[in-house]
DNA sequence: GGATCAACTATACGGTTGTTCAACAAAGAG
DNA sequence: CTCTTTGTTGAACAACCGTATAGTTGATCC
């Protein structure tokens, strides 16, 4: 009986792994973000969201630099694992577009937290160097994926060149679809990211 | 000798005209901006900047908000007045690339303020209905310009869908250029939106 | 030369910032 | 069972945030 007076067991804080803890601070920091920028990245208003205490971010992170990069580390992954295996006789190019303009990647909430990100890129040095490492791969990628589609087309190209134009508009739609979705529908922008590469290498 | 020995006159402050005032605090305001993003978009430093008392923005701005609005003028005008006119026998499109990819608006310092304000766009609706409105006109300017060569050419499009694609190109450019310059200096931004353009509405 | 007005300073205010730290609670090892 | 480890709390800290406000300075007008 003396237990069923107690209080609810109300267990005072729920304990969990690191990597399961650090995915759900970074969870809670990305809805943040998304709904405030980088006025709403605060220790407070991330713990309250995640319903921790606030000393878990240092923690964890060892500061709130330590979170951001995390949340960069998050939502570049979340970019690049929303592009499938191309089906047989699909190009992988077709498969990228398809994946840069997943409702899951294109929306306002997702861009938000970019457009804040590059923000932050632009100021913080640490950060910087590590967009440009990530951001070495994807052009990469992206190049081997358009030199696949001009080869097959017996178009001569420069890869690396098309792949970054490519890059950047893509980020440019982002940003305009992100300060007013109507005007920049994914499909639009999809039809546009075409109407630069097919001229250069050819259908696909 | 009295007057002699009184320590130097050392104005304790210098008088302006509101206008004046309003340009030099919109002047420190970008300088801070530029060199740290919107975490140096605060009173203390815009003021210390300026060398003017904490009280001065508030005086002449309402708020903070204000001076963000303001901030954001500045820089759509100094976008808009780099256009020159066009030369006898020079597109109007030309003269628009010249200006976007002109050293004035096309450098690091210019483009992270470009950034830290989209990313204030994305999460503050008053910035955003601002951005819109400015948005209506540049986004007519520059479908005005590409129809004129269209049909110079004889060529049928839709100037404001590909007006609005290379806007985001030239955005996506800018973002490029501000976290890694070298990657992509002005005279590749510019050839990138000519690849975009010339299939389209023909040479110019 | 005194009144008036606007530009300006300087301080004070409550609230929020990121980080530190000692104490605590739960799980696992021996 | 005890000991160790570690995820977690909660309070404390100095620093900084934007805004409000009372008072001072300098120019202008009559």
């Amino acid at each position: 009986m003396s237990e069923a007076d107690l209080p609810p067991p109300a267990a005072r804080f729920t304990r969990m792994s690191a990597p399961e803890r650090r995915a759900e601070l970074v969870a809670a920091a990305l809805a943040c973000m998304a709904r405030g920028g980088i006025q709403d990245f605060t220790v407070d208003r991330i713990c309250a969201k995640a319903g921790v205490s606030r000393g878990l971010i240092t923690h964890h992170f060892g500061s709130m630099n330590g979170l951001l990069a995390a949340v960069y580390g998050a939502m570049y992954s979340a970019a690049t694992e929303a592009a499938r295996a191309p089906a047989p006789g699909e190009s992988r190019l077709s498969v990228l577009l398809d994946a840069f303009f997943a409702p899951a990647v294109f929306n306002r909430s997702a861009l938000t937290v970019w457009l804040t990100l590059w923000g932050q890129i632009a100021v913080n040095a640490e950060l910087r160097a590590a967009h440009r490492a990530h951001y070495a791969r994807y052009l990469d990628d992206v190049a081997l994926a358009i030199n696949e589609v001009a080869a097959a087309n017996g178009r001569v190209v420069d890869p690396e060149a098309l792949a970054r134009t490519t890059i950047c508009l893509v980020d440019g739609l982002g940003i305009q679809h992100c300060v007013d979705p109507a005007s920049m529908p994914a499909r639009r922008a999809k039809a546009a990211c075409r109407r630069l590469l097919v001229p250069q290498i050819g259908r696909f």
